[in-house]
DNA sequence: ATGAAAGCGCTAACAG
DNA sequence: CTGTTAGCGCTTTCAT
């Protein structure tokens, strides 16, 4: 069943009835000065009148680019990351709207891998640039595509490339530097990281982060104290959350890479009757709708979704129309949203180990 | 800035590597049976090599139709649909992806109708099938799509259109009878309903799905007893929650046609002091992340998202494909998640107007 | 079994 | 100012 009805007019159709050239209307309609006013205005209201839109064929067949912008959504996460997804793309469709052009969406699925659906992308044309979400440390992704000059934007960094990109990222490093030299402030002196295996380069800055500030002030992150799991097996979450718990001395202000993580730790730790924040503080990262309404509400920082999309969806039109040279990389801070999973530290116990 | 790099292959490259016409290229790859075994293989194994994928420009232009299929997004809600959305759209891709098409995604935004946007994907050739998403009663784009006889399948249902269209649902009326049911079985007698302004359909059987059970037993539901919040205004949830725990007698059970509403009004019986579910049931619908944390966690009803998000793709799929005959509307149940937010009727109290 | 030619809708280069 | 011609990449008759 194709498209009929009152068939849609292409330009052929309007030219005959209006006893002019496809060329003459096709310039008429593109604005070209070099067709009389009244020529113009008559062939304008027509083709409105018509409800004439051009074909996207014939003008990707003779311009070259299609007009779509892709985003190849990753594997499916967890639910709380879907709800990310949702925000950006919303965010990303509007802005590309705006600019004429449409948002595409293709999924990496099952066995597929997320380079080939690129190479399809790509090699068929079917898309003026790129959007990348879920930077990993060394992406192969960016790797191929900066192999094909092909115009990209990233959300996140990668670690060691050294050809120029298109970035955009929240700046973890220091939300994260902020949250430790607060909770120092607060006395804590035992902290720990909870994380992803996966080598995602958001969890990486935000580490850094964490451990500058502790090493400004003499602190160190112990490796022990560092838990990591995979962020598709969410029943690793309990086991590495347990873990550190159960460390000896006990962290008294874990920061989790993100909401989700915290929330488990949160659920981790209200099973182990450990009071937060009165025993341990927990800050995460994202600020997820559930973070507010988890009991305490998880401290964490705020990146605005929709306003990193439309950020991203900007830098991306511009990359395609003006070249590499006219975009740079940005960095924009977080939002520190204090709730109550952080607080002064607890009044020192005696540690095996201290006493020891 | 084009795509350049290592420059996409076309057809008629390959035929002049391979010393053969184009037209018998093309043949080769569609798998033609009147090309020799011997050149076909030789063509695949060169066209792989060379990373060929058919420009989607050329297939366009001479089949007529796009391979893409067309998500008009709506105007942006809170932050809870977007949720939503996010799964709706990974599921969608997912789909079509498997069928060889893409998915686009349009935004109306701002001041754009939705109407004027399907017009200009239609009209463009842009999309070979539409998804609609949160069907209004009476819904413009269902009315237009119809017209321009364009396949669509809509997520949920429209009333009183008396053309056969596809449509995909869950039941929200039995969903809504079965817990009327249910509470009525526990001892409630007056019920309330928070409910949207907007002439939304879901929330149309969700409500009728109520009154058909109260009715069955006896009971109604007084127009006092509905409350109803326009969907874009937050602020006036509240006000309308305020004004449903005021009612003398106070219902005892309050439904919401979303968990989003039941998550305010859980917030605003805690203001007031009621204890939910003691002397306040509530039951949403949507199963959203943030229910299962609310405390107390929400009763609701489950319509796997994802799921539906399959089926439509299928259903939209077929009904390209295979014509309208083909493909039959589908309701579906919804599930029952049983939380802390519903309990037995409170004792009964005196109430001003029983006693007066 | 293979190739030549036409045409999908559009725009750009070139004539008139 | 307007029309003719060519060509973007592909598939589909129609010849050979």
């Amino acid at each position: 069943m194709a498209i009929k009805g009152r068939r849609q007019p292409r330009l052929k159709e309007l030219s005959s009835e209006l006893g002019l050239s496809i060329t003459t209307v096709s310039r008429a309609l593109a604005g070209y000065s070099d067709v009389s006013a009244a020529t113009r205005e008559r062939v304008r209201e027509m083709a409105a009148r018509r409800g004439y839109v051009p074909s996207r064929a014939g003008r990707m067949l003779v311009s070259g680019n299609s007009g779509f912008v892709g985003l190849v959504v990753p594997l499916r996460d967890s639910h709380f990351i879907d709800a990310f997804l949702g925000e950006f793309i919303v965010g990303l469709s509007e802005a590309f709207t705006d600019s004429g052009r449409d948002l595409t969406i293709t999924t990496a699925a099952r066995d597929r891998r997320e380079v080939d659906v690129l190479r399809h992308l790509v090699n068929g044309q079917q898309a003026d640039g790129v959007v990348l979400t879920r930077a990993l440390s060394a992406d192969d992704r960016v790797t191929y595509l900066l192999d094909q000059q092909v115009p990209f934007v990233l959300h996140g960094r990668v670690l060691g490339e050294g050809r120029p990109y298109v970035w955009f990222d929240t700046d973890g490093e220091a939300a994260f530097g902020e949250a430790a030299r607060m909770l120092i402030d607060l006395g804590h002196r035992d902290f720990g990281y909870l994380t992803f295996t996966e080598p995602l380069t958001f969890a990486h800055f935000r580490r850094i982060g964490l451990e500058g500030a502790l090493r400004d002030h003499g602190l160190q992150l112990p490796d022990r104290a560092i838990a990591s799991v995979s962020r598709f097996d969410e029943a690793e979450v309990e086991r590495a959350a347990d873990r550190l718990l159960s460390l000896d001395p006990r962290p008294t202000a874990i920061l989790c890479a993100t909401d989700g993580l915290a929330i488990k730790l949160l659920e981790v730790a209200a099973k182990r009757a450990i009071n937060v924040p009165a025993d341990l503080s927990i800050i995460g990262f994202d600020n997820l709708p559930v973070s507010a309404y988890a009991s305490p509400g998880i401290t964490t920082f705020d990146q605005s979704i929709q306003d990193s999309a439309i950020h991203v969806a900007e830098m991306l039109v511009k990359l395609i129309d003006e070249g590499i040279d006219a975009v740079e990389p940005r960095l924009v801070k977080a939002d520190f949203i204090a709730r109550g999973s952080h607080g002064p530290a607890p009044p020192a116990r005696p540690s095996v180990r201290a006493v020891g």
